[in-house]
DNA sequence: TTATCTATATTCTATTATAGAATATTATAC
DNA sequence: GTATAATATTCTATAATAGAATATAGATAA
């Protein structure tokens, strides 16, 4: 396996917090946040199968149509962990991928959130060194727009994350 | 046809501007603000002929590889500019969707740069409405954090689009 | 001179993501 | 008693993306 998505280490994650089938990963908080179609959710678990990150035997229950109970395998595990305390590269995956993880940190009662937001928080005020152009200069052109917009949204990011930084210590 | 995807409108729009082939349309500037792949262009460049948005002609050319030389149908033209003066309905597209339809918007001189702005904050002020809970009366759950965090984001791309109305109309 | 690199231009294959329908069983609401 | 909601998975088709393969020619460096 040669590294798995984002989306594939969300389901490691649903599982480890306790998910056991398709379905119920489905359902998970998760997916208010971050909604991973049905048919998506069963192809990750295929190939999480075909990884070795999960493994799975067949239930048949009551008269239900039987269903397929996963766990995760050491590998899964371990994989799952090394993901889940690293900050998002893209900002643009701070939506996504920073907040599944905070989710599944809080979940699984993983002491990780406080390092994970820092981790954050630091990712984006380097990015943030690395725009160029000046966020007030500008006499109206697309370049400004743009360059205004990245400074915009990575500020409000940086302020979001030191508020969720307090949360996270006082309580 | 269906409905072409944004990435489609987007190819139209690029060769409107005067592009006439698949590697000319991925040096345009905007794959600087949302990037399109090069395979993935073609495959576009593909769709876009089938459903008969554009038409091709072979060209052979010195010495060089013999290339497509693309046109809009009137078909092409109408539905591009029914498109580019749209808001976009997702707040997670205004990067990629409306950034791309102010750029076309000025590059073709179009002048409804000033409306679809206005439009845009019109969507963005509905959705803010429409996002349940306080942005500052949390006490620091998980949802609390993603309810402060869509605030802020809106706020942010509140302010920068009335920011870029000053400059459309100033400028 | 000869090998390599860059630029032009497109196609192909493989994988991943998403939508939507199809299948099957049981409980519950009307 | 019929409809539909909930449980549970599979299948097909399409769309998005990465990356390699193909082809030509000029520029550059050993």
């Amino acid at each position: 396996m040669k590294g798995l998505s984002d989306q594939e280490f969300v389901v490691l994650g649903i599982i480890m917090d306790g998910a056991t089938h398709g379905y119920e990963i489905c359902q998970s908080e998760l997916n208010h946040i971050w909604h991973i179609p049905i048919s998506q959710t069963y192809a990750l678990l295929k190939r999480l199968e075909q990884g070795k990150m999960v493994t799975f035997r067949l239930a048949r229950q009551g008269h239900r149509p039987q269903k397929k109970v996963y766990a995760l395998t050491d590998e899964g595990r371990r994989t799952f962990l090394a993901w889940v305390g690293q900050p998002a590269e893209k900002i643009r995956d701070i939506r996504t991928e920073f907040l599944s993880k905070l989710f599944l940190i809080r979940k699984l009662r993983l002491d990780m959130g406080g390092s994970l937001i820092a981790a954050q928080i630091k990712i984006c005020k380097e990015r943030k060194k690395r725009i160029n152009g000046n966020a007030t200069a500008g006499t109206g052109t697309f370049e400004d727009m743009v360059s205004l917009y990245r400074h915009t949204m990575i500020d409000a990011t940086i302020r979001w994350l030191e508020r969720c930084l307090v949360y996270e210590r006082e309580g």
